[in-house]
DNA sequence: GTCTATAATAGGATAGAC
DNA sequence: GTCTATCCTATTATAGAC
């Protein structure tokens, strides 16, 4: 980084930012570059093996940062209902509110799912597995807060892909909302 | 098209075939030329601005499609359940079960959102549309009605997404079958 | 309508000076 | 650690023959 300018972890988070909005395949050296401020060849120090390298990072800090803002809430001793909406209030500043694109997302679609597969299922998996277990401490058994879990990460994320495509966020804002109360419902159905 | 090899109609398949594979960044005319075995000067030839000629018509073919197997079914008589359960099925053989990615979600993401901003807003709120009008007919509020079909498409997005980050196709399987009852359930909460 | 050839540019990556 | 300069390949796009 820059002498003591930008700390590896904002480099990161630029990075970050250009991913989400541009996706792998749409995310350009040139792009990488000015939005961290580093030359290429700076890139390059910190980040041996290019693109990849980059993404892979991009991917290692959003884990950390669902740990911290997810994983860890929904894990934490306490009422349920207060660990979900833990995760909604990490997950709506995290997304700016649906204005936001989904790292996750822009992964998983385009050229890189490939690439970084294992990356992407185990981040996925150790949201669900978290989520899960806030819900069965709430009383649901384990297949009913398991299917729950995998519901509401598709909703999260088809929420973030609806709110993209009609240009409004709002969508995400309102799915987020009605999510600890249809997750926390009594089972039945 | 090549003589009488392929119609246009079957060279636009091919080309959404790489399109929601690869995403529009990630989908090269090499690709392309290569998927639709016409040479780049022939596919110039039928789409004189090149990719986004290309991709502008692969949404129109997929809004047709989807006219076809789902949104004119949603809104043809007969009971909810059944128009419902027929749009289910359209789906689950559009992204043959989960295993192909969403179009809709390629071209939401990445850098091609700007380009093609009003005709994906447009497919997504037929979509909607089609889907709230069933669910008036069964008795439900128009806004109950509305915010269930939002959630549906989020759901099914969602669904394509999760599927893909975890190679587990049967997520959408699962997704989909589900649809119908929580769709159709008596209004309350 | 299709092809081969080619142009022009952008993309990823590296060398070497400082 | 960072930069400028450069390389090579892929990519988009076009010209012109058939």
């Amino acid at each position: 980084m820059p002498a003591a300018l930008l700390s590896r972890e904002e480099v990161i988070e630029r990075l970050m930012r250009v991913v989400r909005r541009h996706g792998y395949d749409g995310a350009s050296l040139a792009e990488l570059s000015k939005a961290t401020g580093l030359g290429k060849s700076s890139l390059y120090h910190y980040f041996p093996d290019g693109k990849d390298d980059m993404v892979r990072a991009v991917l290692e800090h959003l884990e950390t940062q669902l740990r911290q803002g997810v994983f860890a809430p929904l894990r934490a001793p306490g009422p349920a209902r207060r660990r979900v909406e833990q995760m909604v209030k990490s997950l709506d500043d995290f997304y700016r509110g649906g204005r936001e694109a989904c790292v996750l997302g822009n992964l998983v679609l385009g050229t890189s799912r490939s690439r970084f597969r294992a990356q992407l299922r185990d981040i996925f998996d150790q949201w669900i597995d978290a989520l899960a277990s806030a819900l069965t401490d709430a009383g649901l058994s384990r297949s009913v807060a398991r299917a729950r879990a995998e519901d509401a990460v598709m909703r999260i994320e088809g929420a973030l892909i609806l709110a993209g495509g009609m240009d409004d966020a709002s969508l995400f804002s309102r799915a987020l909302k009605q999510l600890p109360a249809e997750l926390l419902a009594p089972a039945s159905r």
